[in-house]
DNA sequence: TGTATATTATTTGTCGACAAGAATTTTATC
DNA sequence: GATAAAATTCTTGTCGACAAATAATATACA
């Protein structure tokens, strides 16, 4: 008898195929490596993954649970597309929940959040020196991120999460260059959050967050508007 | 040969199954039909629909994302519990998305929803008069409901619809007795309310709305402190 | 009798296969 | 050659079965 390769290799732990799968699958549609509108092929993920297709479905599932892909039934399933045409409902969500979970943090945060915080901030300053335009859009949602839990509202923090993520795929769109840089002023006024957020000072929280908020709403929509001129003019 | 009943009986439409299943299981849940910890069986719901469990467990991940269920991995899953402890977050979400998407209403309703939104609170006004405590329950979260999706924003439309849904859980446990009842004052503030979306008052919307927001809280929270006492008491 | 270990049973996660529905290609008819 | 019908291919939804993980039970031992 020869030694036959029983092959335990291909051992990952029962119920790690989903989260795998979901997670990268997550990932590459944040970060447009998957484009809005990308077909999602459930037996080529099969191989990639060499799992069955029950548990690759079960991750679809649960993405298509959250927005980021579209399914139609006995058809195909693909990257959710990106609504533009509805673009002010999502900035009106994205103040309002800047403002909320800035003003929670402050009434709620603990010394231990506040050190959480200031890390994110550093990330976020060193993305903007280096003009690294992705890593700033990172940064920055998690520097949020980071505020809305230290503000303990599942329910917000939920919302605003996807709200961030939404914002990072839009942004994916522009920032494929690497040519643009959010201004230095962004850095400044994060420190100012932290500030009155550390000052439990709630009023100038909401002041200082609607003014962010607003602000970056703006810079997008500038840019958006620059790309519109070129689309335009080609 | 015999005439063989080649029994096509089962004839349910392809894909329907975990729409059924789905639907069902969250209206058992939000009822209290099924009440938070119970246990759910995934064999014992194929053999009640019968299926395989491949499209329940569909249905169960969709609803494990909603929150409403809860699963230990290679263990039970059961019914979300209910989270008294951070009640006072799910008031804030609750009093802030009132607000919001009754201004959104005033601002961007056409005249067709306000036939829906009257609607609504005719059925309301019904309940109340004939003092059934969970029909006015689920027509008050009609009514609000339709007024978020007047205001035609998807992200708080979304959120909305999901405290109104864990708010009605919560309801429900205090209700069961039919013996209580919100006051008549609540219809009047909801045609006050009707008027100034219609007026498209939307500095007013938000005042009316909060009012209301806050009053409806107060009765939630007079509620579960009564019950406290009878806790206690016993 | 109480605790630790081994055995059994139950339930979940994964798999391969099959069938239904839609898209595509081929064939037939004018 | 164009259109309609038929056949084929391809993808998805569902199924029954099996294996891994856990819970429950039984057994051994002090």
């Amino acid at each position: 008898m020869t030694d036959i390769d029983t092959s335990p290799i291909p051992e990952r732990k029962r119920g790690s195929g989903v989260k795998m799968v979901y997670d990268l699958l997550r990932d590459e549609i944040l970060d447009l490596v998957l484009p809005p509108g990308s077909p999602i092929d459930e037996v080529q993920l099969a191989e990639r993954f060499k799992m069955s297709r029950t548990p690759i479905r079960e991750a679809l599932v649960r993405l298509a649970g959250e927005g980021l892909i579209d399914t139609l039934p006995n058809r195909s399933t693909m990257v959710a597309n990106i609504d533009f045409l509805n673009m002010h409902t999502f900035f009106d969500a994205l103040v309002l929940m800047y403002r909320v979970t800035t003003k929670l943090a402050a009434q709620y945060h603990r010394p231990e959040d506040l050190k959480v915080i200031r890390a994110h901030q550093a990330e976020f300053a060193a993305a903007v020196q280096a003009q690294d335009a992705l890593a700033m859009i990172a940064t920055n949602a998690a520097f949020h991120s980071a505020i809305a839990e230290a503000g303990r509202n599942a329910y917000f923090t939920g919302l605003f999460n996807r709200l961030l993520d939404e914002g990072r795929r839009m942004l994916r769109l522009y920032y494929q260059s690497y040519d643009d840089r959010l201004p230095q002023r962004f850095v400044e006024e994060h420190d100012d959050i932290i500030a009155v957020i550390a000052n439990r000072d709630i009023e100038e929280a909401d002041r200082l967050a609607k003014l962010h908020a607003e602000q970056i709403v703006h810079q997008i929509q500038k840019l958006f508007a620059r790309e519109d001129r070129l689309d335009v003019a080609l």
